[in-house]
DNA sequence: CCTACCGATCGGTAGG
DNA sequence: CCTACCGATCGGTAGG
C-alpha cells in the first residue's frame, strides 16, 4: 500500500513568493518588529527555521516586500500617466492607479509596508528605496505641471505634490474595502477637491 | 566624611513624566515594538526594572504617550479654532496649531506616536483614543463648514476632511526642522492650496 | 525544507 | 528605585 510520493503540486511552488506575500501581510498588520519569523513560517506552512533557506535574514524579507511595493506602484502609475487624452484624464488615471495599489487586495500589503516600515531598513537599503521613490515622485510632479499648464490648478510646487501625496497615502488610515466608498469614487472626489468639477463642454 | 544625603533636586522630580517623554521619543524613533524597557530606563537613568514602579506594563506607557498626544493636539487646535475674526483666519490658526504639535519640538513625539503606534493598543484602549479623536475631528469638520459658508471652498464633506488630515499628517514624513520651510510657511501654503490666495480688500 | 538547538534578549517580578 | 533573577521568546544556524 506504499503509495509513490506524488508530485504534490502541478503549479510551480514558488515558495519564495509565498513568503514575501505572507511577510507583507504580517508586516502590514502587526508591523515589522512585532512580526516573528515563526509567524511568517507558520503562515506558509513551514517550520521556523525554513524561511532562512530562502532569505538570509528577516531584514532581507522586509527589503523584498518594500521593493515589491515600490515596483508595483511605479509600474501601475507609469502606465496610467499617459493613458488619457487630457492632463485631467491622465491625472485621474494616476490617482486611480495609486489608490488601487494602496487599497486594493493585490498591492496593499506591499504598499503599506513600504509606507510604514521602510524606516527599519538600514541606510544602504533605504537609499535604494529612496532612489526608486524619487523617480516615482517625478511622475507626479510632471502631472501637476501639466495640470497647471492647462490652467486647472494654481500651485504645482514640490510642497503641493507632498500635500497631494499626503491626501492619497492617508487613505490607508480610513478606507475600508467594505465601506461606503469605492476606490474609483475616492479618486474622482480627490480630483474634484483639487481641481473642481469638470466643465461640461 | 560621610556627607548627609542632600536633597538631590530642588525641582520636583516627576520621574513619571520623564518616562513618558523618553518613551514618546523612542516610540517615535524606533517604533513601539522595537523599543525595549531597557531603552526607556536607560534614557532616564534608571535600571531596567525601575520603570515598572511607575507603570504596570509597557502597554501602559504607550497608552500614556498616546493620550498625551491627543490631549495636546486637541487643546492647541481648540484654542485656535475661535482665535480669529474670519473663517479663513480661524482655519489658518488651526493649521498652524496642528502642525505646531505635529512637527514642533514639544509635541512631535507624542503626536507621531499617536499617529503611528496606536494600533498596538488593545481594543478597549484604542476605543478610548478613538473617542477623543472623534471630538477632534468635529472641530475640523466645523471649520470646513464655515469655510464653505463663506464661499471659500466647494467641498466640506467628511472625505474632504480626510484629504485635509492626510495633507497635514503626511508632513511628518518630509518636514525637517532644519529644512528650508518653517511650520508657519507650510500652514500658509496649505491654506492657499485649498482656498486660493487671500483677496486684497 | 525539517530537526534540534543556541546565545541573546525580552517584559516583568520578588524582595528589599 | 535597585539587585538579582525568571520563563518565554527571539533571530538564526548546523547538519542532514
Amino acid at each position: 500500500m506504499a503509495a509513490l510520493k506524488s508530485k504534490a503540486t502541478t503549479e510551480e511552488p514558488n515558495r519564495r513568493a509565498d513568503i514575501v506575500r505572507a511577510a507583507g501581510r504580517l508586516f502590514h498588520e502587526k508591523g515589522y518588529s512585532a512580526t516573528t519569523i515563526r509567524d511568517i513560517a507558520n503562515a506558509v506552512g513551514m517550520r521556523s527555521g525554513s524561511p532562512f533557506y530562502h532569505f538570509k535574514t528577516k531584514h532581507d524579507m522586509l527589503r523584498a516586500v518594500v521593493l515589491e511595493g515600490i515596483g508595483k506602484m511605479t509600474e501601475a502609475v507609469a502606465k496610467a500617466a499617459n493613458s488619457g487624452k487630457s492632463p485631467r484624464a491622465n491625472f485621474e488615471a494616476m490617482l486611480r492607479a495609486h489608490l488601487g495599489q494602496l487599497l486594493g487586495e493585490q498591492g496593499r500589503d506591499f504598499a503599506a509596508t513600504l509606507l510604514h516600515e521602510s524606516r527599519h531598513l538600514d541606510p544602504q537599503e533605504l537609499a535604494e528605496v529612496v532612489a526608486f521613490k524619487d523617480r516615482y515622485e517625478v511622475m507626479w510632479q510632471k502631472a501637476l505641471r501639466d495640470l497647471k499648464g492647462a490652467g486647472l490648478i494654481a500651485d504645482d510646487s514640490q510642497v503641493a505634490r507632498l500635500f497631494l501625496m499626503g491626501a492619497l497615502n492617508w487613505t490607508v488610515q480610513w478606507y475600508r474595502p467594505d465601506g461606503p466608498r469605492t476606490i474609483e469614487q475616492i479618486a474622482r472626489q480627490l480630483a474634484s477637491f483639487l481641481i473642481g468639477k469638470p466643465r461640461r463642454p
